[in-house]
DNA sequence: GTTAGCATGTAAGGAGTTACATGATTTT
DNA sequence: AAAATCATGTAACTCCTTACATGCTAAC
């Protein structure tokens, strides 16, 4: 299943609204928490003509129509592109609930089913869970150098992670209403 | 001022309580926050040889000793390392605010002068401000995509930011009252 | 005796940035 | 007319990981 591809399936993620050119691309992406947040052109550009040559996106020359402006290359996803977006989204392995790889697929939530999106949100909150594991451990390591300033630097990263850990709580615990509303609409009321 | 290599910098701030070696410095810098959580021994080992070669360390075999055992290679800084660590450690540019190169500072605090330590806090808190701008931007530019899941991501990025800073604005409190204690002791009571 | 952890290292590769290079269009 | 912003692209480089390769030592 190819590794995700963290950046290209944020292409065809922010693609599948509708076709974009890739100076948009950018700001979209821009506008977004997650890695891309300042994605550089020396990326994007060439990720772009990677995937039309994958046949993922196919373009839209938008400057033959005006003449000489040859400006603003459009791209589209094409079947295989579509194709590739769902099988990306409908796979949540492990890697999924990494920092970077969350974000992006948070961010494509509308475009996720209810099971994978509930997936993802309880791989990641384990991973969380092990990660408030690693930093005790990290406290408990220490010991010997303890001193005020990486204590304190322990403290707040705990404290981070724990909110984060309710944050994915109360998002599940809202997953799992919205599903059982669905399915027995007599809880509902 | 050889924009400083973050990595080269934990190094040093690992090896100025006492000589290590390279095994025992991931394990130190694996029990902390920030970069280098899982540091890679295809990172550490060449550049411990490389900061040998550029003077900063020097390296005691430790097998020698024992005879056959040719296992652990203890390092150690060298004059130039000290110094070096000392001018990274007074320099508090731009760069240093970033969010890794923040974490990797924040953990040499006790070796690092209080107008410096006031310096970094105020810049990072700078730029957490300055985040929290960038965010509302973002919030501002989508507008027109503005599906739950993405609103929700923003919501709490700008409140895991906003946290940020005030935990930033209670240290730099704190770093102000340590100050005026000791510049002038009868404040204190 | 065999598994787990200690300990060091190299070569290849991944995923991005920076610096460079160019030119059109819009705003002031 | 100048400056800002839009728009695309390449080449070199950085910094790190992964995979590979080796061998000792402690625990079960």
């Amino acid at each position: 299943m190819a590794r995700t591809d963290m950046l290209l399936l944020a292409i065809l993620g922010t693609l599948a609204e509708r076709p974009l050119h890739g100076y948009e691309i950018r700001k979209r992406l821009g506008s977004q928490l997650g890695p891309f947040r300042a994605l550089s052109y020396g990326s994007l550009y060439p990720a772009l003509k990677r995937m039309v040559s994958d046949g993922l996106l196919a373009v839209d020359e938008e400057g033959a129509v005006t003449g000489t402006r040859r400006s603003r290359i459009v791209y589209r996803l094409t079947h295989a592109g579509i194709g590739r977006l769902q099988d990306e989204l409908a796979s949540a392995g492990a890697s999924a609930w990494e920092d970077d790889a969350f974000d992006v697929r948070f961010a494509m939530f509308t475009r996720t089913d209810a099971a994978t999106r509930l997936r993802i949100l309880e791989g990641r909150r384990m991973r969380m869970a092990e990660r408030l594991e690693e930093i005790s451990e990290g406290v408990r390591a220490v010991r010997e150098r303890h001193d005020a300033y990486t204590a304190e630097l322990q403290r707040h990263g705990l404290e981070r992670v724990e909110r984060e850990v309710e944050w994915l709580d109360q998002l599940i615990e809202n997953e799992r209403a919205a599903t059982r509303g669905k399915d027995d609409p007599a809880d509902a009321g």
